[in-house]
DNA sequence: GTCGTTTACTTGGACGTCCAAGTAAATTTC
DNA sequence: GAAATTTACTTGGACGTCCAAGTAAACGAC
């Protein structure tokens, strides 16, 4: 077996392509992207969780009240507001969160955790802990130049 | 505006939650490709291509012969079955490739690059490198380092 | 050479994501 | 303080991805 990504960038080459190096890393960061999904998802799947919803439960845990906007959440995950209410929907029909209306705003949802939910995101957290998140196997020197040359991504896509 | 990643962390590490480092890189790599996929897209999009369809043609426009069996075009760019068909349907639907009977080999169908097709993965392949491929402002050190963290990672995933 | 197994692709369905448009409540403007 | 604008969320629809099941052809065993 050989690498696709070492072949693309033969080919790549070969055929006088341009922006080789960003052509690699950008394969790169989709084919890692899908590993580390597959195997997060697949420690959540028993929990009747993803990754999404994990990390919705997360951000809540996380919150002072255990509540926020369902705007707020959205911001910080960095996803579209249609895919907040879809998380939501889904995680309120599992029972793990709860909307209620904001107190004195009336455009505004809170997402609550529930008991189960603070529970269940507890749990979860550890397994995903167990595998080390996708990760296993990366010594810190790797898991930090994948850091560092993201940050500089972010940074240019105005994360921060 | 703050590091959406940075605040994960400090929380992460506030509940003594597992495996930060790891938690940190994954969490990148999820908004690394939503940053490269939506640059990507939106220079592809004025082609009526995406990156999955752009791949599939550029693949193509390598072979030898401008043509290759769905299965083996799945296998090289790691994706699943169905998205190939999915994949094809639409780049036929488009007059960009062209559905062909294997010469020897009943059960297999050949997806076959047209004149126009061959056309249009070149200017598209030109917009990308324009852009850099959705890595514009990376130097080349940031590049190595992602690309070397993840050649980790996809080892580890027995991809080579 | 026939039967069972494997291989190749397609189909139908579930999900997750986004966009555009819609509804409803707050805020701003004058 | 009424009208226009902005903000917050939901809805319907398009896409892309995967899985499971189905069809069809080739391979292998005997």
């Amino acid at each position: 077996m050989f690498d696709p990504i070492a072949e693309a960038r033969r080919n790549w080459e070969r055929h006088g392509w341009g922006s080789v190096d960003a052509m690699s890393a950008a394969t790169s960061i989709t084919r890692a992207h899908q590993i580390v999904l597959g195997r997060v998802n697949a420690v959540l799947a028993p929990f009747g969780l993803n990754f999404s919803r994990f990390e919705a439960l997360a951000l809540l845990a996380f919150s002072r009240t255990g509540a926020l906007p369902l705007g707020k959440m959205g911001e910080r995950l960095q996803v579209h507001p249609a895919s907040v209410t879809n998380t939501i929907d889904r995680l309120e029909r599992d029972g793990l969160v709860q909307r209620m209306p904001h107190p004195t705003d009336g455009r505004t949802t809170l997402a609550s955790l529930t008991a189960e939910g603070r529970r269940l995101v507890g749990q979860a957290q550890e397994a995903l802990a167990s595998i080390d998140f996708g990760m296993a196997g990366l010594e810190r020197a790797h898991l930090e130049g994948i850091d560092a040359g993201i940050r500089e991504l972010r940074r240019s896509a105005g994360d921060f």
